[in-house]
DNA sequence: TCCTTTGTCAACCATCTAGTTGAATAGCCA
DNA sequence: TGGCTATTCAACTAGATGGTTGACAAAGGA
């Protein structure tokens, strides 16, 4: 039941991963290029890409014996849309206690509907 | 070194801890309250809500016995930047990649000083 | 004071994760 | 053909994670 934003966000959740994604906007690269800066082997480096791919945030080529690693950021909408959903409803929350509260200050000034619960 | 972007994306990797969110943003709750839909214990569910605390997603007040948990939405923020800072690189990418595409099909129609290599 | 409610802490367990090394596969180059 | 390059697969390991149960702590209500 794992289900697709279980693995984006995990995926992103290393920070060796986040920085293949970050190199990956820029330019897309193999494996060995990839792996290169960091003090881990191929092998690892290769593992990581692979839950990216998982994740679908990235797809691989074929060029010979390449396999030319490419950034899928359609992906990231995903994660944006659950985080934005959120965050709005959130926001909304407070703007809703922030009208209580002017209420509250300014006694039956106007009837108000709102039988809300403040929090 | 596990930085505070780790822990937020580590935090919404597991879906009860998305779920205890999406309901935390539309009210504070007690534990037993978040406990109450899930078919697992309440120590788990207080194991799961210390992790969001952890990441920053999340804190907790004090009523009597009870402990209501808070959403600190602004977390958010963090992720958000992440994502969208690396989404426009790639987008920009892709207008570069037009342009180069486009200067292909109308050959030396111009003189373009687009030295960068096309991908 | 004792009991109940609310929550955390501790120990344990099964599974997943991030790394390792070594061997295998696949495709160029001579 | 043989060898070099690029990459993956397989087996192993240490440590993290997500769950369990049982005991404890803290505060309110009888």
């Amino acid at each position: 039941m794992t289900d697709r934003l279980d693995r984006v966000f995990a995926a992103l959740a290393d920070p060796t991963r986040r920085d293949l994604v970050a190199r990956l906007a820029d330019t897309d690269a193999t494996v060995s290029d990839l792996a290169a800066p960091y003090a881990m082997s191929l092998q690892a480096v290769s593992k990581h890409l692979k839950v990216l791919e998982d994740a679908g945030l990235v797809t691989r080529g074929r060029d010979a014996q390449r396999r030319p690693v490419h950034l899928e950021a359609e992906v990231f909408d995903l994660m944006t849309a659950w985080i934005e959903r959120y965050r709005r409803q959130a926001e909304e929350r407070y703007q809703r206690l922030d009208a209580v509260l002017a209420d509250l200050a300014e006694p039956d000034a106007g009837r108000s509907e709102t039988t809300q619960e403040a929090v």
